[in-house]
DNA sequence: ACACAATTTTTCGGTTCACCTAAAAAATAT
DNA sequence: ATATTTTTTAGGTGAACCGAAAAATTGTGT
């Protein structure tokens, strides 16, 4: 108890995952991440450089971020263990859909493959996560 | 992906627990947890420097640390996390108590009270971890 | 359309945290 | 008493964050 609890990049590739899925073809403005996230936009603009350095993102000055296809990749793997994790919540623990968001803060980036698969087998395959959202299969078209 | 994976403060608290607990009433010297936990003597010694200064751990220059009554029922907390989320892995996901050990790694600091009490639960309220080592109680006495 | 105001993004110091390396200091072992 | 081991100190790194100020973009009024 106590800690920082800082963002993880993972977090920020996931957000901008989602909202460039819902707004069709554009860039994801950093003052929307800056938002979503609840950091600083200078903060946002940091990590954006990084991750573009990573090859996760790609960047337009003053214009906002787009995933690279590495990036897409990785924000659906992050998407899918955050969805298992919410069925796993909602349908073993018995817990509602609301509580269940407020749980996966951290854990999504924590746990294996290894565990995710087996967790998703257990739960019978789940195509949806609690909230209706489909869960993103790891290698296939969303 | 390919984070640098820090220790958390609750990991060092975790490790001296464990050591104070089988080695009945000494220190616990820098060298077994840098040892431990796979860092440097010199991070060990910061970190209890900053633990010591939250009041949950008494350092003794040059003579190792012992965790206060706090740092101790903090440690037990985590150790309690840490096993009921070594159960789960077990007696749910059927993985064995060696393939369980290295998944718990970061999760057991992400995981809310009120999960791990639903956990605990629907687990059965095992009193013992794959390994049979006690699940301590939160407010009990080990 | 165009100058000016408002907003968004970036840049540029700073901070904290976990960590490292090297060297100094203390404890221990021979 | 001296050599060895352990611990600490001191200086430095990279990551994630903030705040203030500069730069670019966007919005507005006439």
């Amino acid at each position: 108890m106590g800690y920082r609890e800082h963002k993880n990049p993972e977090d920020y590739l996931e957000f901008i995952y989602l909202r460039s899925e819902e707004s069709s073809k554009g860039l994801v403005k950093i003052k929307e991440i800056s938002g979503a996230l609840g950091v600083f936009p200078s903060t946002v603009t940091e990590m954006m450089q990084r991750l573009s350095e990573k090859g996760l993102v790609i960047r337009v000055d003053y214009g906002g971020v787009r995933l690279t296809e590495t990036g897409r990749a990785t924000a659906k793997a992050v998407l899918s263990r955050h969805r298992i994790l919410e069925c796993f919540f909602y349908q073993y623990l018995e817990m509602t859909p609301e509580e269940v968001a407020d749980e996966i803060c951290g854990i999504e980036h924590h746990i294996s493959d290894r565990v995710l698969v087996r967790l998703y087998e257990k739960l019978g395959r789940p195509k949806c996560c609690p909230h209706g959202k489909p869960i993103p299969m790891a290698s296939q078209g969303e």
